[in-house]
RNA sequence: GCGAGAGUGGCGGAACUGGCAGACGCGCGAGACUUAGGAUCUCGUGGGCAACCGUGGGGGUUCAAGUCCCCCCUCUCGCACCA
């Protein structure tokens, strides 16, 4: 292919430009309105930057280099999420120390990121690796543990044998590690946890508070999964205690005929009568055995053991069997429901099965045959105590549910309650490569460190090797494990367990602020300043994890007055996934990736942002094309030949002429367009815009320059090393990226004729071309010309015209 | 099963509150300039010979529907015994 312009050399040249003069340097002069645009920082992986990377990198780079030229203090940071389990197995593997690898890593990145022309204040760079950002890292744990939200809990975790590690419920995918697919089995350990649910209601109701995708809300609210019912006793039959248990349908409270306690509940040494004892044991042990991926592929079948044991019904006294089955888990609620076949589908399905009673309280359907969860239809029934003083027949769910609420808390055997699937966040990993925790173990108690002795260095090792005890590699590292409790100078073990990837995530926006502060996370008043994160974008794998977490922690942060606002990231937006040019996935298997590197080499790094603004929608799944990339780069040529000649010397069609007014309309509905557009992200419409521009322009011989630049700065945001070299070469001073935005005139996008279709019963049947101040009488007298063939003969009911667009017989 | 989003030419995709469906790009076709072109420029390009038909399918509202309403189908993502 015939290059008319010179990418490589022009490209260095320019970097080499910003580099030396840092026009992208986000400036401390907090008088300025701001504008903080935020990419989701990278894990520096060994394969180097991808083209879905890039596709998102692109956009806040056209936003930031947009809104600079608008006159806004940006910043625009990039940093590095460097710890991890990738390094580290690597490590395991090759021996060689996870910080080596990382920071070659994170050199092919940031000279890939360079290559590109994104516009970052590299002074502000970050890696969650180096002390003196997880010092601070550490120093929110303190405060953590300070206030009650991180605690040593003895829970079931989910352990991962091939990992060495355990890992939070975020982390699992159908029942096998979110890295690497290994298989996860519950385990019960001692470990770390951060008590999220605290937040579990600001976490769900502060949602409306955001500019989010709906799916991303959805998913958190999920999540959350908040549901409001009721707590209920029900003292058991023939010994001391109750069965408490959560429902959200207390209103179905009469038509319980059994109830359920989840396997691994404590009751179920007490009431286990002698005769069931075997069965029940046999169950439990089964159940222990299973994992949850094998509990989720048995799916719906039912199975469960009577245990000989009875409660009683607070309502009606009755004598209701209890069980143990699968279906109940005893990590939600309280681990035990009563049963109520007739209006619950696993309730009726399990009844089934052990041929277990159904009654029906809600009228409306037909509880032989299925269970009636309608609950906006239908009527409560058979409900009502023996003594007549308390019935809920005849009303709807909704009416019933407080009233037996409320009788129950009367009663002393229930409470209204919330309950909440989000389980607090396991929060420790038993790895060499993260953050150290700021604990030491007295006495078999936690002791923090002192703020003072931040950070906790992690120690050189050159063993990364899983104790095998459970234990973080860390145990090995005697010289660093023994130590003495700084306040009490007792002998003291240090926590042996690290952080988790997430930790460093969590609050890395806020370092941007203020990366080279030494005696706070962040100044305040630039907290103050550039927070909230105005947008934010990266892929919507993060929807749960790192966008709960950070949530989490900025609320934290919030309520100890380290941070001036209860979000931190105002507008979100995910980048669809890049397919490979076979429309399937990219993979190394596949052999369809495609190498960004490989791109820039052959059509430039302006060519290749521009073709991944141009593929479609910024949040569309979308295929890449390599065909596609050679399109753009023709468009740039195109643009390249609009003002330069064949010697690389300035066009002579270039002028300093007046413009025709179809140039200045076109030139300013162009600025228009492709303000609009970017505002709203829709930069393949924005570059549409600009090739119709350019495709114009090429016609004409005499090229004004009052056309002609303005057009170069709305390219620059998107082609930036192109327009810089096009800005020099019409005689202007760089940097382009510091020019102002052009503006348009409302008036001059409009255009002096209109063209009006005509329909005649709302099918097309003319076009007529008038002056804009055609009146509307003139309008009809035209079209009934027009389209005379089709209106003649006939009897016309009504004309409808509606301004400047259209207009429409009615025959 | 539940929730969210989507379905438009050969392909990627345009179409603001209902108002010319298919912008722009790819691909394809024709022509020009050329020793030549897989470079560049110009023109054409939803289907059908036509009347007409066309935005996943079927109904509806409207002068007018890709856009609004009802039913159905397909795809993508998420959740999945959550009481």
């Amino acid at each position: 292919m015939s290059k008319t312009y010179d990418h490589h050399a022009i490209e260095a040249k320019w970097q080499a430009y910003w580099e030396q003069h840092r026009p992208f340097k986000a400036s401390d002069d907090l008088s300025r309105p701001k504008f903080y645009c935020l990419d989701m920082f990278p894990y520096p992986s060994g394969s180097g930057l991808h083209v879905g990377h890039l596709e998102g990198y692109t956009a806040t780079d056209i936003v930031s280099r947009y809104k600079r030229m608008r006159g806004f203090n940006v910043l625009h940071p990039m940093g590095w999420d460097a710890f991890g389990l990738p390094a580290e197995q690597y490590a395991v593997k090759t021996g060689i120390h996870p910080a080596i690898t990382t920071a070659q890593n994170i050199a092919t990145f940031k000279r890939q990121m360079k290559r590109v022309g994104l516009s970052y204040d590299w002074e502000r760079e970050l890696s969650t690796t180096d002390p003196q950002y997880y010092r601070w890292t550490q120093w929110i744990f303190l405060k953590l543990f300070e206030r009650g939200l991180a605690y040593v809990a003895e829970v079931p975790v989910n352990w991962c044998p091939a990992l060495g590690t355990v890992l939070a419920n975020e982390e699992i995918v159908d029942g096998k590690s979110e890295v690497g697919g290994f298989d996860v089995i519950r385990k019960p350990m001692r470990q770390w946890v951060l008590k999220i649910t605290a937040y579990a209601d600001r976490l769900l109701e502060d949602l409306t508070l955001v500019d989010w995708p709906p799916s991303t809300l959805e998913m958190q609210k999920n999540w959350i999964g908040r549901s409001i019912g009721a707590e209920v006793d029900f003292v058991l039959a023939d010994q001391n205690g109750a069965v408490r248990v959560f429902t959200t349908r207390p209103d179905t409270l009469f038509g319980a005929t059994y109830m359920v306690l989840a396997p691994e509940h404590p009751l179920v040494d007490v009431i286990t009568s002698v005769e069931q004892k075997e069965p029940v044991a046999a169950y439990r042990k089964a159940a222990a055995k299973k994992s949850d991926l094998q509990r989720q592929e048995l799916g719906k079948e039912k199975t469960g053991v009577f245990t000989g044991g009875y409660a009683i019904n607070p309502v009606n006294q009755e004598r209701l069997p209890i069980w143990i089955a699968d279906y109940v888990l005893m990590s939600y609620g309280t681990g035990a429901i009563m049963a109520v076949p007739a209006h619950d589908e696993r309730d009726w399905a399990f009844a089934q099965q052990y041929a277990l009673s159904i009654r029906e309280v809600i009228s409306g359907g037909n509880v032989q045959e299925a269970a009636f969860t309608d609950t906006d239809r239908g009527k409560v029934v058979n409900s009502s105590t023996g003594d007549g003083t308390f019935s809920l027949n005849g009303l709807t769910s909704s009416e019933a549910i407080p009233k037996i609420t409320d009788w129950l808390a009367k009663q002393g055997q229930g409470t209204r309650a919330v309950n909440y699937k989000l389980r607090d966040w396991l929060f420790a990993r038993q790895r060499y490569w993260g953050e150290p925790f700021p604990i030491v173990w007295v006495d078999g108690e936690a002791r923090p460190l002192p703020e003072e002795q931040l950070p906790l260095v992690l120690p050189e090792s050159n063993n990364f090797k899983p104790s095998g005890t459970g234990e973080s590699p860390l145990a090995n590292l005697d010289q660093w494990l023994v130590t003495t409790d700084p306040t009490t100078n007792k002998p003291a073990r240090r926590e042996t367990n690290t952080m988790p990837q997430w930790a460093g995530s969590c609050w890395y926006y806020l370092r941007f602020i203020d990366p080279k502060n030494a005696t706070q996370l962040v100044d305040p008043e630039k907290e103050r300043y550039w927070m909230p994160v105005d947008l934010y974008i990266g892929g919507s794998e993060h929807a749960v994890l790192h966008l709960l977490y950070a949530r989490f922690w900025h609320k934290v942060l919030f309520d100890i007055g380290v941070v001036s606002t209860s979000e931190p990231f105002r507008k979100l937006v995910h980048q669809g996934i890049v397919l490979g040019e076979d429309n399937q996935k990219m993979s190394k298997s596949r052999g369809n990736v495609v190498n960004p590197d490989d791109m820039i080499d052959q059509f430039g790094a302006d060519a290749v942002r521009l073709y991944e603004m141009f593929m479609g929608p910024l949040e569309a799944m979308k295929p890449w094309s390599t065909r596609g990339v050679e399109g753009v780069t023709r468009f740039l040529e195109r643009v390249w030949r609009l003002m330069v000649d064949e010697q690389g010397r300035l066009s002579h069609a270039v002028v300093l002429a007046e413009p025709s007014l179809d140039h200045q309309r076109l030139l300013h509905q162009t600025i228009k367009k492709v303000t609009e557009d970017i505002e709203a992200l829709r930069f393949n419409t924005a570059i549409s815009q600009m090739m119709i521009f350019t495709n114009e322009m090429t016609k004409a011989q005499q090229r004004s320059r009052s056309v002609i630049e303005p057009f170069v700065l709305l390219l620059s945001p998107f082609a930036p090393h192109v327009a810089e070299e096009l800005w020099d070469l019409l005689g202007h001073q760089p940097s382009v990226s510091q020019q102002p935005w052009p503006t348009f005139d409302p008036a001059m996008t409009l255009s002096e004729r209109m063209i009006i279709p005509v329909q005649v019963n709302g099918r097309l049947r003319a076009k007529i071309d008038v002056p804009v101040g055609t009146s509307r009488d003139e309008i009809e007298r035209l079209a009934r010309a027009e389209a005379a063939e089709w209106i003649q003969g006939k009897e016309s009911k009504k004309v409808i015209y509606v301004e400047k667009k259209l207009l429409n017989f009615v025959v």
